[in-house]
DNA sequence: AATTGAGTTCTGAATAATGGAACTATCGGG
DNA sequence: CCCGATAGTTCCATTATTCAGAACTCAATT
C-alpha cells in the first residue's frame, strides 16, 4: 500500500493570510476529521481543536448536520456522506478532466500501462483522472488522493511548469519524508526540475513507492489556472529504463494535445 | 447513459427544521454550483440563490479562498478540488464499506455481475462502492452519485428496511420522475415495499433504465443510523428473469453477512 | 458620450458565533 | 451505594461576523 501523506499541506493551507471567518474555522474542524486514520471522539478533537468546548460542540453540530460529519453509534465523529455526493459531482463535470478524457484513453491503449491525470493543488497533486489497464482494480482508492508532490512523476512534472517564485514557496513548504531510498529531498528535488524543464519530461524511479515506476510531463494552461501533469505508470519489471524513455515522447505528445484542448475548450468565453 | 436526477432531495434536505447558520447559507450555494451542469457565472448564482449582490459576493468568495469552489479563467465558478480531496478521503475509511468490501467482491466473483453497496441519504441513495468484472469501466462514475430512490434495487431494498413513519415522509417528499415504461409510482411503490419486507428482495426490472436489471437486498445497522442495500446489476439480456431469482438468495447471504460484520465491527465501543 | 450589464467595495445595523461556567450522564472503583 | 473522574451538553451575556443595500468601478454596447 502506498504510503499517504497526512501532513504536507501545512503552512500553504492554513497561513493563506486572508480570513474566511466562520467557514474557515468549520474547515479545520472537517480536516482534522477526515485526516484522521479512525473516527475521532469529542475529546480527541478538543484536544486538537484548540477551541473551547461550548464551541466545538456547535461547531460539529451544524457540519452534522449538514451531512458533512456523521456521528457513529458510539459517539464517534467521521467524514459524512454529503462529501461524496458533491465530489461525484464536481469529478463528473470537471471541464479539464472532460478534455483530457480522451487522450488519456488513447495513451493508455498505445502503453498498455496505468494512465494517470493529476493537478497541483497548494503543495499535493491530487489525482483527477486513472485509467487501467482491464484489472479490476479499486479506482476511488486513487481519484481524489492527493500525494506529495516531489516523489510522483506528476507531481515534478507540475512543478516544472511553475515560474521559479511559486516553485520555491512550495518547496520551502513542504516537508520532506522519506519513502525510498530514491526519494529526492529538497536540492534534488531543484536539480532535477531544471531537468524536466529542459528535457519536458519527469520520471519517479521507485522514489514513492519500491516497484513502481513512471514518466510524466506537464499539463497546464497558459494562465496556470491548472498546473497538473500526465503519466505512466507501472511496475518496474515492466517499465524498464528503456521504456521510460520509447514512452517518453507519447506522454509529452499527450500533454500537448490536452493542452490545445484546452485552449479550445476554455479560450472563448462562450 | 443513465439520467442523472437534479431535483430530488428537495424538502428533506432543505426543510430540516434545525438551522446551521452561516454555514447552512454557504452550503447551499455550494449545492447550486455543484449542482449545475456547467460553471456558472456570478449573475446565474445571484438569479437562483436569492441573495443580495454583495453578501453573495462574499460568501463565493470564502468558498473559493478555502477550495471548494473554483474560479475558471473567465469568471465563472465552478466546484472545487477540495471536495475530491475530503471525499476520497472520507471513502477510504468508512467504516461501512470496509466491512462490507470482501463479502462484495465474493458476490462480484459468483455471480460475474457488477456489484452495489449503496446507502439512504435523505431522499436519494448514495452508492458507496461497486464492484466490476473485468471491464476497464470508469468507477467514480458510480461511486458517489446520488440516484433516485424509487428505481434503483438498492434504494427499492433501502426502503423496506425503514419503519413506516420514515417510510412515509420520504415518499411523500420525492417527486417521481418517469424514467422507462417501468418506473414506479407512489403506489406501486408502497405495494412493492411490501413485498420485498416479506421476501427479503428488491428488484430493478428496467424501472430506471431499459435494458438493465438488478436485485437487491437491504443492510442495514440494527439502530438504522445505517440504511441501505447490496446489488447486482446487468443487462436485461444476462440477467434473465430465472437468473434474477437465483441471485436473489446469495444477495441476501450476502447482505446478512454484512450486517453481522457490521455487529462485530461496531457494536462494542472500542 | 450615454447606457446598460457585470462585478466589487463600503457601511451601520442585524445576526450568529463565542467562551466560560454550570449542568448532566456515564463509568470505575472503594 | 457513593465518590470522583471523565465525557458530553446546555445556557447566556459578550463579541465578532455577517448582512443588505447603496455607491462605485470597469467594460462592453449603442
Amino acid at each position: 500500500m502506498g504510503a499517504t501523506d497526512g501532513d504536507i499541506m501545512d503552512k500553504n493551507e492554513a497561513a493563506d493570510k486572508r480570513e474566511t471567518g466562520t467557514l474557515g474555522k468549520l474547515m479545520v474542524l472537517l480536516d482534522i476529521v477526515t485526516h484522521a486514520d479512525s473516527p475521532m471522539r469529542f475529546t480527541d478533537i478538543l484536544a486538537v481543536a484548540g477551541q473551547p468546548r461550548g464551541t466545538l460542540h456547535r461547531q460539529l453540530g451544524h457540519l452534522t448536520e449538514e451531512g458533512l460529519l456523521e456521528v457513529l453509534a458510539d459517539g464517534r465523529y467521521a467524514p459524512g456522506l454529503r462529501l461524496l455526493d458533491l465530489a461525484s459531482r464536481s469529478w463528473a463535470r470537471n471541464e479539464f478532466r472532460l478534455i483530457a478524457e480522451p487522450h488519456l484513453n488513447a495513451l493508455q491503449q498505445l502503453t498498455g500501462e496505468t494512465v494517470h491525470l493529476g493537478v497541483l493543488r497548494g503543495a499535493s497533486v491530487i489525482y483527477l483522472d486513472k485509467v487501467e489497464g482491464s484489472q479490476p482494480v479499486r479506482m476511488y482508492s486513487q481519484i481524489g488522493n492527493a500525494s506529495p508532490i516531489y516523489c510522483t512523476g506528476v507531481g515534478k512534472a507540475a512543478l516544472s511548469a511553475l515560474p521559479d517564485d511559486r516553485l520555491d514557496a512550495i518547496i520551502s513548504s513542504v516537508l520532506f519524508q522519506r519513502f525510498t531510498d530514491s526519494t529526492l529531498t529538497p536540492e534534488t528535488l531543484r536539480r532535477e526540475i531544471a531537468d524536466i524543464r529542459r528535457s519536458g519530461n519527469a520520471f519517479d524511479r521507485e522514489e514513492h513507492e519500491v516497484g513502481i515506476r513512471c514518466v510524466a510531463a506537464p499539463v497546464c494552461s497558459e494562465d496556470l489556472s491548472f498546473v497538473g501533469g500526465v503519466s505512466v505508470t507501472g511496475p518496474a519489471y515492466r517499465l524498464t529504463f528503456e521504456r521510460l524513455e520509447e514512452w517518453a515522447l507519447p506522454v509529452r505528445r499527450t500533454a500537448e494535445s490536452i493542452m490545445s484542448g484546452m485552449r479550445i475548450g476554455l479560450g472563448p468565453r462562450r
